[in-house]
DNA sequence: GTATGTGCAAAGGTTTTGCCCCAAC
DNA sequence: GTTGGGGCAAAACCTTTGCACATAC
């Protein structure tokens, strides 16, 4: 049922599926891999569509369920990108979002911003600092020329 | 209707409301009372319980007519604190949250460094940023304490 | 008086759940 | 063979909308 080509890329998380006591299925597969061919921030919806592409009659039920589990094995993580649902994207190191609001894109960036002034603020609240998220909204290139053009 | 303890914090706003040509009714100010006297946060339902205190039969499809009103005036703004809803609070000038994983206190916070830093991620990015958004997610000192006790 | 706003109930959209069958282990 | 997982349909949830009446202007 899977193709050779995502076989590789879908080793490792088949331990983590093991590890965790959950079971590893075409399913879980197909969800995963399409969120990471997408380049990430899907919503549920649009995985739901992509997916059924190569598994037509997988249903939204399990795209959810499968979110939520690809969640607690952290292999996934949600983001607010700012329209009103959830998007997920595959768990990485951490960086940060540059959202635009005219045509939705997202550009990822690395940066030792929560090393570098999340502690100080930490420490000055008394509060461990598990996790940054940065985001920053604003126009991209192409957006701000058809905006004058 | 209107208690004379509001009358001087509501001044502005009903300004804004006449300007945006939109009307003043008791039910708006109450529910822009109801965020202030909060101290912030609040999402749709908890407003509408609060709000509901002190004007019984006010509808939870008011408070989301109003909430769409004050964010169109720009008198709140809508946030996104990691529980599924989105909560709000009254728009002032760019601030960051610690939000704690434990209890979900938020701490607000002014940080004239986010500004720096993001002013170099648009500019290499050829990206316009208009706005900043910064969490930190974490533990606060009790939630800390409490898990080690 | 007119147009906007409100309350109520119904509809819409998204996410979760129950149930039964199926498949991973 | 057992048990967890998937599909389907229904329920639960949150938010928006239609309508008739009320009220700010």
């Amino acid at each position: 049922m899977m193709s050779l080509a995502l076989a590789s890329s879908t080793t490792s998380i088949e331990k983590v599926l093991h590890q965790a006591g959950r079971r590893v299925t075409p399913q879980r597969m197909l969800i995963l891999e399409t969120i990471r061919e997408s380049g990430g921030h899907l919503d549920a919806d649009e995985i739901h569509r992509l997916a059924r592409q190569k598994a037509p009659h997988l249903s939204l039920s399990t795209v959810y369920r499968t979110i939520n589990v690809l969640k607690e094995v952290e292999v996934i993580e949600k983001l607010h990108l700012g329209d009103g649902r959830p998007h997920y994207e595959i768990k990485k190191g951490e960086h940060h979002h540059l959202i635009c609001r005219g045509c939705g894109k997202v550009i990822e960036f690395q940066s030792p911003f929560s090393d570098k002034w999340g502690r100080g603020w930490g420490e000055k609240y008394d509060f461990e600092i598990t996790r940054a998220h940065l985001d920053l909204r604003g126009y991209c290139a192409e957006c701000r020329q058809e905006m004058s053009g």
